[in-house]
DNA sequence: GCAAATTAATGATTTATTCAAG
DNA sequence: CTTGAATAAATCATTAATTTGC
């Protein structure tokens, strides 16, 4: 345990688990007094100051989290890898190669994947995907018999009907957020929420006109 | 979950959790890629569109926000009720018996749990620990080599008290956040971390003096 | 079995970010 | 816009686990 010269604090198993029991009962960040009050409460199991209590709920949270992410990640990369490998049979199928030469509204998604060539395919489809020329348009707005439209602002609402506004557009995937036309509307409460085109995914494939220096 | 004619978006505890830990990683206000991408990744775990995740990240922020700012009022409140109740168990152990008789340092800590009582005794402790007048200060400084010290009024601090600012106090226990003082103050290197009083569980239980309407 | 070497956990510190008061 | 308080994130550093060769 907690080595005589030690130079840092080692909690007994004892305070460890009321630790990690007051953790788990909403204890994250304990503030002053808390602290002071554990502390004390504690001692009487081994050595421990205030900093380590401070310290312990501050470590225990932060890799808490991190654990989470980590998860997130992991299931998020699976999924993506789930996607990509569902995209690329689809690329191969040939109901994929009928729409991507005759839809000629579709601009251009994917390197075309060739036969022999998958592995390389897939790295650029990893690229590409994220660049999707997807154009659908999402007009979010409150409607009277609308079950998603969204109100945040709470206060006073007269009549209802005629004071809406025009709705605003925004382009829908912009690559720099700067870019952005998201725009809540407050006073008007109404999200307008849209891009510029209409279909979920259309595209094209034209692997030359991919930008050179993409992320 | 989601009931077949239900009206409205009603997430997984999947997608949820995924939904929370975005949020944690920084994803508060998300453009429309990012939407759509969160929407298609969240797809594989139960229907969803674009738009929950919209409102969802809206309303998220939103109370959020909300909750930070009735924090100040109660935050501190009700993670010392968890405390309390946590510590509870604690009160009645024959090692706090112990401790509550024979550390002298500590005398009034808690009011005395008695066998047959313990509903009451829990009451008067949820009570009591509230109103301590403990007076402690407790100074968090890191010296030269590094070291913390931790100092419990060790009374006047020779090399180091000249330079460093006039300690601040607070009431321990504060029944509002806006007396709290706990300091860390960077360009010295040094954290004030200090309440009012000279012990670190040091208290008088004095119910006569509580105002009359405390939450 | 048992240490030296290596890796994983975790305590301690520093840096960056966020929120909001002035 | 600046600043202070709070805290989350990133990092450093030491201890515990474990692996490895004998």
């Amino acid at each position: 345990m907690s080595p005589a010269g030690s130079t840092r604090w080692c909690p007994t198993p004892h305070q460890l688990m009321m630790l990690e029991e007051m953790y788990r009962s909403g204890i994250s960040t304990p503030n002053a007094s808390q602290i002071q009050l554990i502390t004390s409460q504690l001692s009487f199991y081994g050595k421990i100051e205030g900093k380590n209590v401070f310290y312990w709920f501050q470590n225990h949270k932060a890799r808490d989290r991190q654990k989470l992410r980590k998860k997130l990640t992991r299931q998020l990369q699976h999924q993506q890898l789930y996607h990509h490998h569902q995209l690329l049979h689809y690329f191969d199928s040939p109901a994929f190669r009928h729409l991507s030469c005759h839809n000629s509204a579709s601009p251009n998604l994917f390197p075309q994947p060739q036969a022999g060539i998958h592995n390389e395919a897939a790295k650029q489809v990893m690229n590409c995907t994220w660049k999707f020329d997807i154009t659908e348009r999402v007009d979010m707005m409150r409607t009277y018999d609308s079950d998603w439209l969204m109100m945040v602002d709470v206060g006073p609402q007269p009549p209802l009907i005629s004071r809406r506004p025009p709705l605003k557009t925004l382009e829908l995937f912009p690559l720099a957020a700067s870019n952005l036309k998201e725009k809540f509307n407050d006073d008007t409460n109404i999200i307008t929420y849209s891009s510029n085109s209409l279909s979920p995914v259309s595209c094209n494939i034209t692997p030359d006109k991919v930008p050179p220096s993409l992320p």
